[in-house]
RNA sequence: GGGCGAUUGGCGCAGUGGUAGCGCGCUUCCUUGACACGGAAGAGGUCACUGGUUCGAUCCCAGUAUCGCCCACCA
């Protein structure tokens, strides 16, 4: 249909079916399309969080990008250019994990690639480890790409049906080229500048993944484990008794440790002990961290239990006795220090075994040996975790990549300083949140470790050379051109060499290892914006305007983010940032896959529209947790229908039934033509709703625009309609014509006001009677409103309301009908508002159906009904 | 152990230094020229607790309790 043609009002609106058709009309006539030929000035940049594809949509998604769209219509309505690409973070385990079991498959690196690979089934089960077939790391890779793009396709069908207005030719993937290129890049950079560096160190592992995992990953579980009171032996066979819940690591204890100041153990300070079982000697140390209250006040320190025994073993420049290897078994050679002929047997009761049975078989060893002290004592604890992973971490010793990140401020001077001023200066919304940053920041105790030992990821760009013997010289990384650009240096060749040079002593090898996921995700801001690709368009978006985000990912992605940009660029990626609460199920429960109280967002929206469901998302504040509320939906829904009739009763009886399309910025109505005091007012009250909405969404609060504007509508609704129906309805004459300029004047800037919020209703409506999109509409502005309703008294519509209400009361209260007629009735008025009712009894009459209406001065604050007189209820009428 | 947030009618939430608001639900009623995917009227709260500041506190301050979350070197 062409634009000017004329139009007519539907005679049934309805929400059925709008997601579909502006859908596809939005596309079609790119509505969000991106102007790149705007100026910085002129756009707004919004860095999207790439949902993981290889997670489930969720409720939790739909509630904080609705957010998010919410605020990228409003700065499109102000005139802005928005841009607002999506992301899809298809990078890292979760992908991994999934595809291991969608296809029934892992990766074994060491295979050839095999073309004509077919993976043995496709679909959603759990595959044992036993059962999954080995392929080579491209096949897996390839495999990876696979499901994420139909992953990728759900998510975009999500989006689109609820709205979400972004500009889907810019699109990304966290492991596309482009993000590799990036990452690789900023990573070259970093250990150009030192920022990146490597290190042989112990490191928090994770035993089923087989990887290292950072500090920001870990989470706390409280797990089962028991005290186990043991005796080592002090000169002269006396007994010294500690406790442990890792009495397997026995063998690889180095040391005791109790406080400096305790007094119980100032003798054996600077002496030796002999363990139980091994016999092997070890010094008794003193440290602060040692706690005197907790077990008996002395502990052992073991290669590694937990973080505890890291620090002793760096402060105090202990020996390593390492027993676990990378698959979380002990490992088959007892370490240096066991030599003894029993310390040999009792460990290779151990060699091979698991964590948890070889803490059995040490119990055994311990009975056996009589130095266990009565039976273990159960506890609960907590034990660190990584996030995703399901068996407790151990400490292994591996080397790695690190990126500074305050951590170790001796290695960065000022470098956390400048991250806490940065977190200052970002506009933080809520400004609570800010808090958590600056927690973490000063809560941090190791620099950023950056290498996984996985094989979907972005590779590191290096590759070492191979001394003659075969040994890689890990201290002279061999670095690419940035012209070369995503590589992967298990396929690519370092200059120089040539691929028969791969693997053989004198020529190279490639780093093994990908990056963490956050190491790519860290850079979203210079993947989106084009950083070195395309430096116009870098120029024209960066730095970004928002970065949208949970809040649990705060010390991860936000950090991280902030933390790239402040290395490469030295200020911060974003002006904004606005934080989501959590989805919470009626219970207050965190929503989530694991609890099994997920409900699917996509049969949320076709049940109750995407409006309704735009509605519930954007009535919860940033950063406030929402609990799941169907009922909320219904409410949304309820809203929208009201927008599409109210709609239509304003515009046919204000422009007719056969509609000339006006233009998007084009005068509606002649506000001279509102002359009546009535009209007037509601003008006057719109005309504050337009300016106090616009300084919330300023302000990022768009649930106080939300509710000032639907509250409004609603006594726009309830009261105005009503009161102006009689004029609306009514032949030429000055106060008709004031009240259909009116109610157009109203209607125009309401539906502005709604628009970011319910993109499909307001829309539809607009098509009947505008040109162009509701959505590139400039958002309202109060000065026409004000200049057609001078001289207004804002009491005249809450006053004017409840005079109404009373009459309503009257026969409520009968229990009649609202058409019976009052054959008189009479109202006190509160004195001060006596002359203004005055002026619209009339209006107040005819909405009333009162034949008679009597007004005095009342001393009452609110109108009350004196005297009435009921008459005949209207003979029922069919309807047809 | 440290920190952040919350505590308002049955439920979900606003709000303000001066007689408590909204929605749902509930009760009663009404098919009226926008709307039954609707409408009208009504009942329902000593604003967690204890102190303090103030002429006056739901709001400001201090403390307590409960809930949620984050952080912490948890033998």
């Amino acid at each position: 249909m062409s634009d000017l043609q004329p139009r007519a009002v539907p005679n049934k609106p309805t929400l059925d079916g709008l997601e579909e058709t502006w859908d596809a009309r939005w596309s079609q006539q790119g509505t969000y399309d991106f102007d790149r030929t705007a100026t910085r000035e002129q756009i707004y940049s919004i860095d999207t969080p790439p949902p993981t594809v290889s997670g489930s949509l969720h409720v939790g998604h739909v509630f904080s990008y609705t957010h998010t769209d919410v605020i990228a219509r409003y700065q499109r309505m102000l005139g802005k250019s928005v841009y607002y690409p999506m992301g899809w973070d298809d990078n890292g385990l979760p992908t991994e994990r999934r595809v291991q079991n969608y296809f029934g498959i892992r990766c074994d690196p060491s295979l050839p690639y095999d073309a004509d690979f077919v993976p043995p089934h496709s679909g959603e089960k759990t595959v044992r480890p036993a059962d999954q077939v080995p392929v080579s790391r491209r096949n897996f890779v390839e495999l990876c790409e696979k499901l994420a793009e139909e992953d990728e396709k759900k998510f975009e069908e999500l989006w689109r049906r609820l709205g979400v207005s972004v500009d889907w030719s810019y699109t990304y993937q966290t492991i596309d080229a482009r993000a590799q290129a990036v990452s690789q890049q900023a990573f070259l950079r970093n250990l150009a500048r030192g920022e990146a560096y490597q290190a042989q160190a112990p490191t928090m592992w994770d035993i089923t993944f087989r990887t290292a995992v950072a500090q920001a990953e870990l989470e706390d579980r409280e797990r089962p484990g028991a005290f186990h009171k043991l005796t080592f032996k002090a000169a002269g066979d006396t007994p010294i008794e500690i406790e442990t819940t890792r009495p397997e690591l026995l063998p690889a204890c180095v040391a005791l440790v109790a406080h400096p100041d305790d007094e119980r153990y100032q003798d054996l300070f600077g002496k030796t002990v002999t363990s139980p079982v091994f016999g092997v000697e070890v010094p008794v140390v003193a440290h602060r961290l040692a706690e005197p209250d907790k077990g008996t006040g002395i502990a052992m320190i073991c290669t590694f239990g937990d973080v505890t025994d890291v620090i002793w073993w760096r402060e105090l420049d202990l020996p390593t006795r390492t027993v676990l290897g990378w698959d979380g078994r002990f490992i088959a050679e007892a370490p240096a220090g066991l030599e003894n002929a029993a310390a040999q047997e009792a460990y290779a009761k151990l060699a091979g075994k698991t964590v948890f049975s070889a803490r059995e078989a040490m119990v055994e060893l311990l009975r056996e040996s009589g130095d266990l002290i009565g039976e273990p004592e159960a506890i609960t604890h907590a034990v660190k975790f990584f996030e995703k992973g399901d068996r407790p971490l151990e400490i292994v010793t591996t080397r790695q990549w690190y990126i500074r990140n305050s951590g170790r401020p001796e290695g960065a001077p000022g470098l956390r300083e400048t991250l806490l001023e940065r977190g200052l200066e970002l506009d933080w919304h809520p400004d609570f949140m800010k808090v958590r940053y600056e927690n973490w920041v000063e809560g941090l105790n190791g620099d950023w470790l950056v290498s996984r030992q996985r094989f979907f990821g972005v590779p590191f760009p290096v590759w070492y050379r191979l001394d003659d013997a075969g040994n890689p010289q890990y201290d002279d990384p061999l670095v690419p051109d940035e012209s070369q650009l995503p590589i992967d240096p298990s396929v690519d060749c370092p200059a120089g060499f040539s691929e028969a040079d791969r693997g053989k002593p004198g020529g190279f090898i490639g780093d093994p290892d990908v990056m963490d996921t956050w190491a790519t995700s860290s850079l979203t801001p210079q993947i989106v914006s084009g950083w070195i690709a395309d430096p116009d368009l870098f120029e024209r978006v960066f730095p970004m305007d928002l970065r949208p985000q949970g809040q649990d990912i705060i010390r991860t992605w936000l950090f991280s983010t902030l933390l790239r940009s402040q290395l490469e660029h030295g200020h911060l990626p974003w002006k904004h940032t606005t934080i989501s609460g959590w989805m919470l199920d009626r219970d207050r429960k965190k929503m989530s896959k694991s609890k099994g109280n997920v409900i699917t967002p996509m049969g949320l929206v076709k049940q109750h529209g995407s409006d309704a469901v735009r509605y519930w998302a954007a009535s919860a504040r940033l950063g406030t947790d929402a609990v799941f509320e169907e009922d909320q939906m219904k409410i949304g829904r309820r809203l929208a229908i009201k927008i599409l009739n109210a709609s239509k009763f304003v515009l046919q009886r204000a422009l007719g039934d056969e509609i000339t399309p006006l233009g998007a910025t084009e005068q509606v109505a002649d506000p001279s033509l509102v002359t009546n005091p009535l009209d007037r007012t509601m003008l006057a009250a719109l005309a504050h709703v337009v300016d106090e909405a616009g300084a919330s969404f300023e302000r990022y609060d768009h649930t106080r625009a939300l509710e000032l504007t639907e509250s409004l509508f609603w006594a726009f609704c309830d009261d105005y309609l009503e009161l102006v129906k009689d004029r609306a309805y009514g032949a030429e004459g000055t106060e008709s014509e004031s009240a259909r300029a009116a109610l157009v004047l109203a209607l125009d800037v309401l539906l502005r006001l709604f628009a970011p919020f319910l993109p499909f209703a307001t829309e539809e409506v607009w098509s009947w009677w505008r040109v162009g999109s509701i959505h590139k509409a400039p958002w309202p502005t109060s000065d026409v409103l004000r200049a057609a309703a001078i001289n207004s008294n804002p009491a005249v519509l809450p006053v004017a309301g409840a005079a109404l209400a009373e009459l309503r009361r009257t026969k409520s209260e009968a229990k009649v009908s609202m058409r019976t007629p009052l054959i008189r009735a009479e109202l006190a008025i509160p004195a001060a508002q006596l002359s203004a009712i005055e002026a619209i009894a009339s209006d107040l009459a005819a909405a009333g159906h009162v034949e008679e209406l009597q007004l005095v001065a009342g001393d009452f604050d609110e109108p009350a009904i004196i005297a009435s007189e009921l008459g005949e209820p209207p003979a029922k009428r069919r309807r047809d």
